[in-house]
DNA sequence: GAGTGGTCTAGACCACCGA
DNA sequence: CGGTGGTCTAGACCACTCC
C-alpha cells in the first residue's frame, strides 16, 4: 500500500474511533507532513480521497473538518461483493442457484468505428436468488462472457463470484456502471420472491469492467420494493 | 479557473466530440504537458478527474483508454439543479407549487458530544410538482432553515432554488446525501401525480451542505415509478 | 530498452479565515 | 498577521507493457 492510503487508513480508522469526530478537525496538512513524516501533496491525497468518499469536507482557511458520512448499507452501493457486504453486516445470507447455463449467447453491443453493432457473445448465464435471513429478497441474472473468463462453475455462483473472479483467476475488476429502474413484478419475480399480485420490484442493470477496461459481466439485480436501499454521496461539481 | 480543470474540459470536449473516440488512447501524460504547457501532476489531475467521472480508464504501461460513459439522464445524477438538467436535455418543464409555508418547524437531528438529539428547527416547507412536456413527473417537498436562508420567496420556488441560493444569495453547494427507496403511492401522490391505486413512487431523500459543510436543505422527491431512472458509475476500492 | 502510468518529494506562490 | 487549504512546478525513482 502507498503512503497516502496508510494515511488515509489511519485517518479513516480515528474517525471511526472518534479520535477525530464528526464536527471535528483533523490535523491541518501541515501537520499530517510532521505527523507522519510524508511530503504535503502526499497527505493531501489521503485528504482528498477522504472527502471523495463523504467523510470530511475542506474548507479554505480553516481545516478539514469531519461530517456525517453514510454507513454501509445494504444492498447496492459502488462495487462491493454481495458476500463481503452481508460479512461487514453480520447477515445470514445464501444463494439459490435456479438456472445455471454454462452455454449461452448474449446480444452485446460492439464499438466499431463505424457505431454500435449487435452481435451474439458466448456466455455463462447464471440465475440466482439471494435469501437473506431466510427469505428471498433478490434475484440475480449474471451473463459472464466466456472470452474472458470461459468456465464459471456452477459452485462459484453458489459462493461469490467475485471471489471466484478476483481470487481464482486474479482478474481485477475496475469499474461499473448501474441503472436503476422499477417496474411491475414480473411472473417470475412472484415466484421467486413470494410476491402477490400488483407488487414492484426495483431494477439495478449492471456492466462490470476489468482495469484493463475489457466489460465482462452483465447483472440484472431484481430487489423486492419493501427491501430496497440505495445511498449515494456527490458533490457539487463547479460550473 | 485553474490548469488541470481547462485541460480537463477541453479534453471531455474532445472526447465527445469523438476526436478522442471510445477505444482509443488520450496522449501520454508527458505528451500532455508539451500539449497544454503544464506540468505532469497538473495533467494527471486533470486526467484523474476524467477516470473519476467516467469517461477514461487508466492502464498502467500502455495509456488512458476512452471508455463508454454514462450520458446526462433524467432526473436523479449527482447534484445538479433540476432547471440546469432540464434545460441540457432541452425538456419543456415547470414548477407547480402547491403548498407554501414560510414558518414551519421541522425535527433535526443535532450532533452534540453525548450523541444525537432532536431539536425542532424553523424551515422554510415548499412542495411542487414538476410538471415534465405537460405531465406531472416529480412531487418535491423541501425544508430549508432559516438559520442559513432567513426567507425563500414563492417565486424561487417556481423558478429554481439552486439559482436563488448560488445567484441570489452567493452560497456555495458543497455536497449532498441521498437515498433512494420505493413505496406504494399515497393518496397525496395520486392527486398530484395522476395515479391509480397500487400505483409505486421512487422516493429520493436528501440533505444538502454548504462548502462550509452546514446543512441546511431537506429534499424528499417522490418521482412516478415508470419514469423514474437513476445512473451510477463506481470503481472498485482496492481492499 | 523505450514508453507508459504510479508514487513521492521540496518548494513556491496564491486565496481565504480569523484574531 | 499567521495559519489554513488550493494550485503548480521540476525532478526523481519505480512498475508495467510491448517490441
Amino acid at each position: 500500500m502507498n503512503k497516502a492510503a496508510l494515511v488515509y487508513q489511519d485517518l479513516l480508522q480515528k474517525i471511526d474511533a472518534e479520535v477525530y469526530p464528526i464536527g471535528s478537525y483533523l490535523p491541518s496538512e501541515h501537520q499530517l507532513c510532521e505527523l507522519y513524516g510524508i511530503s504535503r501533496e502526499t497527505g493531501r491525497k489521503a485528504l482528498a480521497t477522504l472527502a471523495d468518499d463523504g467523510y470530511i469536507q475542506k474548507i479554505r482557511g480553516k481545516g478539514s473538518i469531519v461530517i456525517e458520512h453514510r454507513q454501509y448499507e445494504f444492498p447496492v452501493s459502488g462495487i462491493v461483493s454481495y458476500k463481503e457486504l452481508a460479512a461487514k453486516l453480520h447477515i445470514k445470507t445464501e444463494n439459490v442457484v435456479y438456472d445455471y447455463q454454462p452455454d449461452a449467447l448474449l446480444p452485446v453491443a460492439d464499438f466499431t468505428s463505424l457505431g454500435t453493432e449487435l452481435t451474439e457473445a458466448p456466455v455463462t448465464a447464471i440465475k440466482r436468488v439471494r435469501v437473506i435471513n431466510g427469505e428471498p429478497a433478490i434475484i440475480d441474472k449474471d451473463y459472464i462472457l466466456k472470452s474472458v473468463v470461459p468456465d464459471v462453475p456452477k459452485r462459484a455462483a453458489e459462493e461469490s463470484l467475485y471471489a471466484y473472479f478476483e481470487d481464482q483467476l486474479g482478474l481485477t475488476i475496475g469499474y461499473a456502471t448501474k441503472e436503476i429502474t422499477m417496474a411491475p413484478a414480473t411472473e417470475e419475480d412472484r415466484e421467486h420472491l413470494a410476491l402477490n399480485k400488483g407488487a414492484y420490484v426495483a431494477i439495478v442493470r449492471s456492466v462490470t469492467s476489468l482495469t484493463d477496461a475489457r466489460a465482462f459481466q452483465y447483472t440484472e439485480s431484481r430487489h423486492r420494493a419493501d427491501r430496497f436501499s440505495f445511498r449515494d454521496f456527490a458533490r457539487r461539481t463547479k460550473k
